[in-house]
DNA sequence: CTATGGCACGGATT
DNA sequence: AATCCGTGCCATAG
């Protein structure tokens, strides 16, 4: 109690709460970006214990066994944590509620060894786990959002090397893969296109300087700053669309926008996994994608050089040292929220996770937050912005297993469909009421709203006309 | 007259 | 404190 005079020791906890919340409210994909960001700026952190998976060359680290060549059957423990860029590779990003269309696509682990065959001959021998690395740390794009400097951090490689190995991913095949966007993607493709036509160089004038005009097509201001005609700058743009593709891993434009800046909530891979055991589909197993694969820690040599140095720069590495272990306890809080809320929620919600919406046991994030034994916010934080994958293949926000009326949705949808003649909301409401669930006529209502059913009485007009069209 | 949707209120939830 | 949700009342369309 005493120590509280030390000045370093109560914002600490402040600070620690804070943090743990804002980032408990983080979906996986943002909490990697500040994972990225802290390992950047802070020298104290570092990711432990990387290894190639030497059956499938994945990469690995930690105690986290290899997804793939690990048989389901050996997870033994209900919740297993797993690097977030397996689970892109194996769910590809769909939006919420679509169940998957087709079998896996073509498995883009393809990419990585058509890659690698090409890189054979340039490639030395100690660099093809960095090359490995790297390609499997693409997205679905085939870009690469970690900088340079934290691929060398991880790798345990230098920059020069690192950037040595990009250059060679980027010049093969699909010509600008592993750059940091689709600009640097057309500007690698340009400089690789040998006939000089003389649209390349307003081409690559236009990319360089004028990419986010090009892309929200102000073609008119592009030609006003340049002094170009416009007809110049359409047959450039031609000439772009013909020769280059932004999206290296792609086969071809336009498959599949980026999702809308709007609604980030669309497309989505999984935070959370859940899947049944091949052998006993009624056990399920968990797994919650770490932000980042392995271990991060607190660098102990630059915990044992603190001790060892006296001059005045003890005073910023200590609060290094204090930043990185404030993060690194921030993050195991929240894997350990994530942890003991699935596994509340799926012992109580089996079926609903099994048997679909009907069976989705009421329950609200305040009952949850005393089961476990947290602050209710805590509970509302942990449960936005995630997603989770449910056995079947659909991807649903983890807030639906805290909507109070899905269920009951769910028995009005199949009362309609089942019914011979439409039925009004007040016979619905009866029907339900038959069953023992009482709920009024309005409400009703808005959940036949809710569901996108149309009124009885018009629901009647689309039967007869489906009935007279058949 | 009946079935519905809008509005608004109070209680629960976050 | 703010927001969401279920419900009742009432106007309106058919």
């Amino acid at each position: 109690m005493l120590q509280i005079q030390d000045q370093s020791l109560r914002p600490l906890t402040t600070a620690h709460l804070a943090q743990t919340m804002s980032m408990l409210v983080l979906s996986n994909q943002e909490l990697r970006d500040r994972v990225i960001a802290e390992l950047a700026s802070n020298p104290a952190l570092e990711i432990q214990d990387e290894r190639v998976c030497p059956g499938c060359k994945r990469v690995l680290r930690g105690t986290i066994r290899c997804p793939v060549c690990t048989q389901k059957s050996k997870y033994d423990e209900p919740l297993v944590f797993l690097s977030p860029r397996d689970s892109m590779r194996r769910y590809p990003r769909r939006s919420f509620e679509e169940a998957p269309t087709d079998q896996e696509p073509a498995a883009p682990e393809d990419l990585t060894t058509y890659v690698l065959r090409q890189l054979a001959a340039e490639l030395q021998h100690e660099d093809r786990p960095l090359a490995i690395y790297i390609l499997s740390s693409l997205d679905d794009d085939g870009f690469l959002s970690d900088p340079a400097p934290f691929i060398a951090q991880a790798t345990r490689k230098s920059i020069f090397e690192v950037q040595r190995v990009i250059s060679l991913i980027s010049n093969v095949d699909p010509v600008g893969l592993g750059t940091n966007g689709p600009k640097d993607a057309l500007l690698v493709q340009l400089d690789q296109l040998e006939n000089d036509s003389p649209q390349r160089e307003l081409a690559r004038l236009l990319i360089e300087d004028f990419f986010t005009q090009l892309a929200q097509k102000e073609y008119e201001s592009i030609s006003a700053s340049l002094d170009v005609s416009q007809e110049d700058i359409r047959s450039a743009i031609v000439y772009i669309q013909e020769n280059l593709n932004p999206y290296p891993a792609r086969s071809n434009w336009g498959s599949g926008r980026n999702p809308q800046p709007g609604d980030p909530n669309v497309y989505h891979s999984p935070d959370i996994l859940i899947t049944t055991k091949e052998d006993d589909k009624n056990h399920l197993v968990v797994e919650i994608f770490s932000a980042i694969a392995g271990n991060l820690r607190v660098n102990p040599m630059f915990r044992k050089a603190l001790g060892k140095s006296d001059d005045e720069k003890t005073e910023e590495w200590s609060r290094h040292l204090d930043r990185a272990n404030l993060f690194v306890k921030c993050l195991q809080q929240r894997n350990n929220t994530m942890r003991k809320l699935m596994e509340l929620l799926v012992s109580q919600q089996h079926d609903f996770i099994l048997e679909g919406a009907r069976h989705l046991e009421p329950m609200t994030r305040a009952h949850v937050a005393e089961e476990i034994g947290v602050h209710e916010s805590t509970i509302s934080r942990a449960v936005a912005h995630k997603s989770v994958a449910l056995p079947d293949g659909r991807i649903i926000p983890l807030a639906k297993f805290f909507d109070r009326s899905l269920s009951i949705r769910d028995r009005i949808k199949e009362i309609v469909r089942n019914e011979a003649k439409p039925l009004t909301d007040d016979q619905i409401a009866s029907v339900l009421g038959d069953e023992g669930v009482k709920i009024a006529r309005r409400t009703v209502a808005k959940y036949r709203a809710i569901e996108g059913i149309l009124p009885a009485r018009l629901r009647g007009q689309t039967k007869a006309a489906q009935l007279a069209g058949v």
